[in-house]
DNA sequence: TCAAAAGTGTTTGATCTACACCCATGA
DNA sequence: TCATGGGTGTAGATCAAACACTTTTGA
């Protein structure tokens, strides 16, 4: 048979996530319980079984570690050298996740060793990790000003405020407050309900909230 | 053994070929001898080996399709669905290469059925190369104006009209020559030569090159 | 009454787009 | 001499960046 005559691969899922803890742009990483590299910091991962897809696998082990479902996940590329895993030869596919404020499962953490690290405070990672997270952030930041995918890590309703924040902490740089509100007034996606927040400040902000339904992939959205 | 509980994979590359032929952007496509898909039109694949990367099967299967070496490649992504493959489980690695005028060997090609076909002609392909072949669209596109990747499918030296004329064609759209070249001219690694092409017309026309030494990373290039 | 965040327009410079004619040459 | 592709500049529109003060309200 044509297909035998070659090698087969452990093919693994290594997946990079993101989240907002106080307000800081973070990814959940966990210390790892076995070896190899026990003891060492990495992105939780894990391996493609027979009946499922990449994707498939992606998501299970996002819901192996958080209990979530229905994540905004993507395949970032796949990471293909010979030795990037010493105790076997491992192909592993990168994919990203951003996860909402949800309730996680405390305990699923803690049993994974994982905890938030806030994106400039990243320990030293195993495996070729380090080169993941940063492709990853790479294509995080190019995604994040022309795709409508910064919400996934925000509540449902959210403040102008809360925005702005968000893509200065993503794109490193401060964003001058009326530039920012001009080009989220010409979104149409993006849309002020009537509900006001007066947690972030005694005057109170008006709730904004992504409306799927109207964007559309030809919708301009460039912030 | 931590591993061995996992099953194992056949991972194949997959090779998105670009190239111009008569000016018209071509993808290099061959006609199956093998089982599975046998007679049908598919990129050229192979099966990444024991002691190779990725990145080198993907050089590899290249190398043996078209005898050259060092050409510009780069992957697009994993596809891993559970049935992509019919005759096997196959998790495969899409690339995109783009190749130069060089002579290519072409008892090389006839050996492996291998045609360039235009990118507005191309036949239904299987597996999921139709997929493959968008998303390497995409991604071409996208870099295009941003990355000095077009060179990769000239010659050497050019001129301005040649290098329009190949923007045009990827990108899909007419461009006004003034405006070209007016970017052109602001961008450091664009060099003019003193060489004349006295081929495309009577007049004849400035041959310019890529100084890959002028560029970096950092330096503005957008058309 | 004051501290703290929310909200709001205008001006300036940079960039992009549209557009039409002369040049040099070989056939 | 003329057909063919090579080469050149300007004006108007659009977009991006800089900039400071008033409003609301709970403590």
């Amino acid at each position: 048979m044509y297909y035998s005559e070659n090698p087969r691969f452990f093919v693994a899922v290594d997946c990079i996530i993101f989240g907002l803890v106080e307000g800081k742009l973070c990814l959940l990483l966990t210390k790892r319980k076995f070896e190899p590299e026990k003891g060492k910091w990495s992105v939780m991962g894990g391996f493609v079984q027979e009946m499922e897809s990449a994707d498939d696998a992606a998501r299970r082990v996002l819901n192996q570690l958080t209990g979530l479902q229905d994540v905004y996940m993507e395949q970032v590329r796949a990471f293909g050298d010979v030795d990037r895993d010493p105790g076997e030869r491992v192909i592993s596919l990168a994919y990203f996740a951003m996860l909402g404020p949800e309730e996680f499962d405390v305990d699923l953490l803690a049993e994974h060793n994982a905890v938030w690290v806030p994106i400039d405070e990243i320990p030293p990672l195993g495996f070729d990790h380090p080169q993941m997270v940063q492709c990853t952030l790479q294509l995080l930041r190019r995604k994040f000003s022309t795709e409508p995918i910064g919400f996934n890590l925000l509540p449902e309703y959210f403040t102008l405020s809360q925005l702005q924040t968000l893509y200065e902490t993503i794109l490193g740089s401060p964003i001058d407050k009326r530039n920012f509100r001009k080009k989220v007034a010409e979104i149409d996606c993006i849309t002020k309900t009537d509900m006001i927040d007066k947690t972030g400040s005694r005057r109170g902000a008006s709730l904004y909230r992504f409306d799927l339904a109207k964007f559309s992939s030809e919708s301009k959205f460039k912030i």
